[in-house]
RNA sequence: UGGGUCAUGGUGUAAUCGGUAACACAGCAGAUUUUGGUUCUGUUAUUCAGGGUUCGAGUCCUUGUGACCCAACCA
């Protein structure tokens, strides 16, 4: 119920720890209010952590409300990824339920302010209305329809509802104040004509509720206290409180945080689906997207997206949190909860001329050496093994750990083994390995008194695997593509690189949707849902932190 | 007649309502390691600017500067 005293709080638990301790609210309710008109990306995610980690943080509950008051753009496709994408990232919503649910009320009480003489039809068009608004520096002048009578406006309204107008003929709005410094407030749009089939109300309607007559009357009809949404909400505020202190309802409040970005990614609606259309990438849910359903494919875990949006914390100015912390956060989950296992990408084949033809060893290796109860896995040893190319190298640099002509290496949880020959083709091009093995330095057995520098991970090519390997960079080669005047021409020409023909274990044959592993030395990988039972693809989540690689572009 | 929101290391967030600017990520260096992973240790770097109040200011006052949002029949 109340938090630890210690622990400092952000603006938001302050505020309702304030409300709580002093009685106004015996339990908060807050909401994730999402238009159903698209994919839920990583911004998204923030602000579902955020309304739902609160509601569980302070024992609370949460509602999942579609905010569906504009039927041209919203479909019932996009209302189940939303749920099941919130349901994935871990939370369960106290209520699921829609702005349209209050389509009536919402009339109703729209009657009520035109009675009160607080709104008026208005038949200026667009470009009319726009004119007498004013500018930020200028004040509006009133509409000529502003003081028709409530009788006359009330018949009016009822004609909107019944259709007797075309789109666009004319909109309900308040009556407040056309010379306010706030805009917002200056005779807001309430309703505007559609007549459009909306997703659940099909065409019951051809009046719609604008998002500030419809957002804050919904808050108040659950009982939300804490109504939490963007900065650029802030200006609306106002009149949320107006409408429902017109009506005398319930009275939520709005708070506005900062949008939490994330650096490398885009979380604009109209430039993912270009990326979509213009097929930069495959899907909605293609690994390099930064949606939801992006990360999920990709690998990354709820509760790595939960301890990222926990870690970056919260406040009121514009900030872009780095993408390192989200890749620190999988890391940090999928370390001490993934089986390892070896694959090899790119593939160079190592004989052991000392070892016989015939003979296959059985060896064992660990499952997790961050979780021993994982236990060990067999590993088959033979004369002919596959190692990685970057594992050998004919000229190796300084520092170098791995294997060279005349040096040794050891093969991790079997042999050490020494580079004897390096056989070419005709093109100059390496082939293979000729090496021989240190009987005596079998792992965990080692009398060998050889100390190699570096293990590398290896296959016996008796029962090596093929599978389709699918590595993934950032989508984008700036921190943020947002702000650059054609971000397409900053997206990563090599942020997918697909390896056909890679080789894996053959336990991982067996692998299923939803198996996350450590491919050792390389990353950590999991299962892509194109997989098919004689062809496993699967998709790097994130890299391990590479020193080497730091070190050798030096 | 403009209104609103904000400003702390490279990034993000803290600092018990005036009392030693800290935590994490990133970076750098080292130790350990049968993953150049993990773990451990050390380390670099911060209060937008000017003025004021005060023994003492990131915090209070004041004047600036800068950034973002608002003039959709979108949310």
């Amino acid at each position: 119920m109340s938090t630890n005293s210690n622990e400092s709080l952000n603006f938001l638990e302050e505020i309702i720890e304030a409300d709580l301790a002093s009685g106004k609210y015996k339990h908060i309710l807050t909401r994730f209010p999402p238009e159903p008109n698209g994919y839920l990306h990583i911004g998204h995610a923030t602000s579902i952590c955020l309304n739902f980690g609160l509601g569980v943080k302070f024992g609370g509950a949460t509602n999942l409300r579609f905010d569906d008051t504009n039927p041209t753009t919203e479909e019932t496709e996009y209302v189940d990824s939303i749920i099941s994408d919130v349901r994935w990232l871990g939370f369960e919503p106290a209520q699921i339920v829609y702005a349209s649910d209050y389509f009536v009320q919402l009339f109703e009480w729209a009657k009520v302010l035109i009675q009160n003489g607080k709104a008026y039809v208005d038949f200026s068009t667009s470009q009319e209305m726009a004119t007498l608004k004013g500018t930020p520096t200028e004040p509006g002048k009133n509409s000529p329809y502003r003081d028709t009578t409530p009788e006359e406006n009330l018949a009016l309204f009822e004609k909107m509802r019944a259709g007797e107008f075309p789109d666009g003929h004319c909109t309900l709005r308040a009556k407040i104040d056309m010379n306010s410094p706030n805009m917002i407030m200056r005779d807001p749009l309430l309703y505007r004509i559609k007549h459009a089939h909306h997703h659940r109300t099909g065409n019951t309607w051809c009046i719609y509720p604008m998002y500030d007559w419809a957002h804050g009357q919904s808050d108040s009809l659950e009982n939300i206290t804490h109504s939490i949404c963007t900065l650029e909400f802030a200006p609306h505020r106002e009149l949320y409180d107006w409408c429902i202190a017109q009506l005398g309802i319930f009275p939520s409040h709005q708070y506005e945080f900062a949008r939490r970005n994330v650096s490398y990614a885009i979380t604009s609606k109209r430039k993912l689906r270009q990326l979509v259309e213009d097929n930069i990438v495959r899907s909605w849910d293609d690994p390099r997207m930064p949606t939801i359903s992006g990360f999920r494919r990709r690998g990354y875990t709820p509760a790595s997206i939960r301890e990222f949006c926990d870690r970056i914390g919260l406040g009121k100015r514009e900030m872009v949190a780095d993408m390192s912390l989200l890749e620190f956060c999988i890391r940090e989950d999928l370390n001490k909860s993934s089986l390892r296992r070896f694959a090899v990408l790119h593939p160079l084949k190592v004989v052991i001329t000392n070892y016989p033809e015939a003979q296959i060893d059985h060896l064992e290796t660990e499952n997790n050496p961050e979780a021993p109860e994982t236990g060990l896995r067999p590993l088959s040893f033979g004369r002919e093994l596959w190692i990685e190319q970057d594992d050998f190298m004919e000229t190796p640099p300084p520092k170098y750990n791995r294997l060279s002509p005349g040096g040794i290496v050891r093969l991790k949880s079997a042999y050490i083994i020494r580079c004897e020959e390096v056989m070419k083709d005709d093109a100059g091009n390496i082939t293979e390995l000729h090496c021989t093995y240190i009987p005596e330095s079998r792992s965990g057995q080692d009398t060998s008194g050889l100390k190699p520098k570096g293990v590398i991970h290896w296959l016996s090519a008796s029962d090596a695997m093929i599978a389709e390997v699918r590595l993934y960079d950032r989508l984008f080669q700036v921190e943020d593509p947002a702000r650059e005047e054609d971000f397409i021409a900053t997206i990563n020409p090599n942020s997918l690189q697909v390896i056909e023909n890679a080789l894996v274990e053959p336990a991982l044959m067996q692998a299923e949707l939803g198996d996350r592993f450590q491919f050792t030395r390389l990353g950590y990988f999991c299962v892509d849902p194109d997989s098919s039972a004689d062809k496993m693809v699967f998709n790097r989540t994130v890299t391990l932190k590479d020193t080497w690689a730091k070190e050798s572009a030096k």
